[in-house]
RNA sequence: GGCGCGUUGGCGGAGCAGUUACGCAGCGGUCUGCAAAACCGCGUAGAUGGGUGCAACUCCCAUACGUGCCUCCA
């Protein structure tokens, strides 16, 4: 089997080669922490977390970065947005009456327990972008020694004419995109598209996060104190943490003609290699049809999908179901498919608790048709993710197997074959199929197993009585030609 | 205003120039103590108009609608 990935580098399907054999070095960017991230920031923590897991699944060792953007950055001079001019964790410290330190840490512990509800693995290394400002100050020291930077009155920018190859990664075309701008921008600026580096503080305004700039990174004679821009901090925790060159980058769509484009600007004028092999991005997910805005008030965050009874867990099964690369749309009603899908996922695996004394454990069986089938089920779905992250194929492939599990008598399933499918399904797709199908506890055992003496004795009245009392744990059964079988009730 | 992208059955969602994707929901049947499940079957999918091809949902062009970026954004 072997791995391939879009490559925003080349714009196509490419084998994937990690530098190290059997290392895999990478990055995603990390969420700003102002406010609660909604189902369209997290539709993209899932599909990296898919990522990773099918590395692994590859036998490679993953170390992983991942930022919290936890200093404000200044947006725009411009009008247009509600949010212009103002740093988004300042205005978060205003509307809450703390300090954007606090605003910072309190959103951080959040983010922290999603990644828990959505079954995320932790990054190796979870960094703020306040630890590390010393790196991103050294940063902009290599960049000015190499004649990449200029000041003006409101910072320190990188000058992007001076790197030629800047407009290849995402396609730009600079020229339109200035001559079409609806928006005026710092006529100080040399370029259209050049960016801060550091931010100086503007005169009188109070900011919790600042930091003194050092003084030959300015002009003589200056004392200003300052904050870094937003690209800075990927490219120098980035490096830091996982060397001048990474196997992997990933992120959202829309940090391709900007944010990314900067990182491998500013990372590459500063270390003369390439920044990072394969580049990564994830569609937006829409909801309702429409873009996820604040006006629309449409990003929901867990809490409120816990609120109208979907987990987590039901959340990853709708995200997983599209694509990572199209755009996928959001509604309480694809959210009810996905949430019963799981359900009947979860009854698949609920089987393995009421067959082990009638399984097919020996090992003359274990190469049957059914079972070999299985094992080679586990296979596939490796391999369909293995190509591109390929997650519908993956759901088709699971629901396949799943299919020939249900058709056949429960006598002739075999155990281990059927859990090391969930297994494989757990590992890779992170669904907790094991974990959240616990078996039943012996009193209903006990109910199940009267009832189906009862039925021998065509007792149908006491037979009636005990499902109701099994109904009562969550349990559903029904009765099979070979027996009784029960299932989580929905 | 400039530059892109998308449009598949009730709802999602894939692949593919010619044989069923898959799921959720619905309908009919078989089976069955009841119930449920399972199995079998059903619903004239491919925005519209052209073009290329023996053949197009699949390639090309146009139109409509939707949507995104150009400003912070997953």
């Amino acid at each position: 089997m072997s791995l391939q990935f879009h490559n925003q580098l080349t714009k196509k399907v490419d084998p994937f080669t990690p530098q190290v054999a059997g290392k895999v070095s990478l990055y995603t960017c990390g969420p700003t922490v102002y406010n609660y991230p909604h189902v369209g920031n997290w539709s993209g923590y899932v599909y990296w977390d898919t990522l990773v897991r099918i590395l692994q699944a590859n036998n490679l060792e993953v170390t992983r970065v991942m930022n919290i953007t936890d200093v404000g950055h200044l947006t725009g001079e411009n009008e247009g947005d509600a949010d212009q001019g103002e740093d988004k964790l300042q205005k978060g410290a205003r509307r809450e009456g703390k300090t954007a330190w606090e605003v910072a840490a309190f959103y951080t512990d959040d983010f922290m327990k999603g990644i828990d509800r959505l079954n995320l693995i932790k990054p190796t290394h979870v960094t703020k972008a306040t630890n590390y400002i010393e790196e991103q100050l050294q940063l902009i020291r290599t960049l000015k020694e190499k004649g990449f930077t200029y000041e003006i009155d409101d910072g320190i920018y990188f000058d992007t004419a001076k790197f030629p190859t800047y407009a290849n990664f995402a396609d730009l075309d600079l020229e339109a995109q200035r001559a079409g701008a609806r928006v005026e921008y710092n006529p100080e600026k040399r370029n259209h598209s050049d960016f801060a580096l550091w931010k100086f503080s503007p005169a009188g305004e109070a900011r919790d996060m600042e930091w003194e700039t050092p003084s030959d990174l300015i002009e003589a004679g200056e004392e200003r104190l300052g904050f870094p821009g937003w690209h800075l901090e990927c490219s120098a925790m980035a490096m830091t943490l996982l060397g001048e060159t990474l196997d992997l980058h990933t992120g959202g769509i829309d940090h391709i003609p900007v944010h990314h484009t900067n990182e491998i600007a500013q990372s590459e004028a500063a270390t003369g290699v390439i920044f990072a092999n394969y580049w990564m991005h994830n569609n937006h997910l829409k909801v309702n049809g429409t873009k996820i805005s604040k006006s629309l008030d449409n990003g929901y965050t867990l809490d409120d999908l816990e609120e109208k009874g979907y987990s987590p867990l039901d959340f990853r099964m709708f995200v997983l179901q599209s694509h990572y690369r199209s755009e996928g749309n959001f509604t309480f009603e694809n959210l009810d498919g996905a949430k019963n899908r799981l359900r009947n996922w979860r009854n698949i695996a609920a089987l393995r608790h009421q067959t082990h004394d009638r399984l097919r454990d020996d090992d003359e069986k274990s190469t049957d048709d059914e079972s070999v089938s299985l094992y080679a089920s586990s296979q596939a779905l490796v391999e369909a993710l293995s190509n591109d992250l390929d997650t519908p194929a993956a759901y088709a492939i699971i629901d396949d197997a799943f299919s020939r599990i249900e058709s056949i008598n429960i006598e002739d399933i075999h155990q281990h074959a059927l859990t090391t499918l969930l297994e494989t399904i757990d590992s890779v797709l992170g669904l907790q199929l094991l974990e959240t199908t616990k078996d039943i506890s012996d009193d209903v055992k006990r109910f199940i197993i009267e009832r189906e003496r009862a039925r021998e004795n065509k007792d149908w009245h006491a037979a009636d009585h005990l499902r109701d009392q099994i109904e009562k744990s969550g349990i559903t059964v029904r009765d099979t030609a070979h027996g009784s079988i029960w299932e989580y009730t929905a």
